[in-house]
DNA sequence: CGGCAAACCTGCGAGC
DNA sequence: TGCTCGCAGGTTTGCC
């Protein structure tokens, strides 16, 4: 699923559709996702305007015009489509939640897998607990190498583990930690605790840098995510790691090292029940 | 408290 | 063609 630059693509989507629009009805199919919607949902939601839709972390959140918050997660399998009423034919399999503007315009949550989630929070929506410890948003300026390495703490166990969790910093999924520990020249193995100062330099710039094209592409398509308008994000065209087992580091082979040298491999292995991809050579 | 495996659910591609 | 198996972008829970 959708990591923070899918979560960021869906979201522009979702504010050109919606934003300063009121909300007609809300059609709920099935209720039961990764957590039930709340009862009262479509009720809360009806009538309102929606003043604005932000992200947080690889949350989507939508503020109504009472102050209430909807927040939106995508799991593993969540997308969202977008069209004009015209366009509209009725909802397609594993459409859960579906959002009918008063100008005719409709959003449906899509997730086949039902790993996301739909809840209502108020303006305090900060407090709550999806939000209340979550790290620092990577491509705010204030997401500096001092902040990583406070937030890696004395943590023993491995940076690509560290990564992955939303208390250090916000909207890294498995594609793009590996992407960035690549870019940055670091072992995913390497304990959290142990990066120095000019490695978490490294680490900042990679995060911003791969999250920033990321977003620009449109996001990564694999298997089943794709934009609200149907079309695909095109990022997996540029990895350098990601998918990419037993091929050729291209960094590696830039440098100069011949594309016969067996260690520039891009190998797999798995961390905490999940796939990492790494170049043996350069990220020791 | 920290670290990690398992569970949640469906779909798809590979291999037989 | 059709079956089974393994694997998938996330988060939470519960165990050690």
């Amino acid at each position: 699923m959708p990591e923070l630059p899918e979560v960021e693509t869906v979201r522009r989507a979702l504010s050109l559709a919606l934003e300063g629009g009121v909300i007609r009805s809300v059609e709920i199919r099935r209720n039961d996702l990764r957590i039930p919607f709340p009862e009262n949902l479509a009720a809360a939601m009806r009538e309102q305007k929606v003043k604005s839709v932000f992200r947080r972390g690889k949350y989507i959140l939508m503020a109504l015009g009472d102050g209430q918050h909807v927040a939106l997660h995508l799991g593993m399998s969540g997308r969202v489509r977008i069209m004009d009423g015209k366009d509209w034919a009725g909802p397609a399999k594993h459409d859960h939640f579906i959002i009918h503007a008063a100008d005719g315009k409709v959003a449906a949550l899509n997730d086949s897998r039902r790993f996301g989630m739909v809840f209502l929070t108020s303006d305090e929506w900060e407090a709550h607990p999806a939000w209340n410890s979550m790290g620092p948003e990577p491509l705010d300026t204030g997401f500096s190498a001092s902040v990583l390495r406070k937030r890696l703490g004395k943590s023993s166990r491995p940076l690509k583990l560290a990564l992955l969790d939303q208390r250090v910093v916000a909207g890294l999924g498995n594609i793009y930690v590996c992407e960035a520990l690549h870019m940055a020249g670091l072992s995913p193995f390497s304990p959290a605790g142990g990066v120095s100062a000019v490695e978490s330099e490294r680490l900042v710039s990679a995060i911003k840098d791969v999250l920033s094209r990321a977003i620009d592409a449109g996001g990564s398509t694999l298997r089943d995510y794709s934009q609200a308008n149907g079309e695909t994000g095109y990022f997996q065209f540029a990895f350098s790691v990601y998918d990419r087992e037993a091929e050729f580091c291209r960094k590696c082979v830039s440098n100069g090292d011949s594309a016969e040298n067996e260690s520039c491999r891009i190998e797999r292995v798995v961390q905490s029940g999940r796939s990492t991809f790494y170049c043996p050579r350069c990220q020791s």
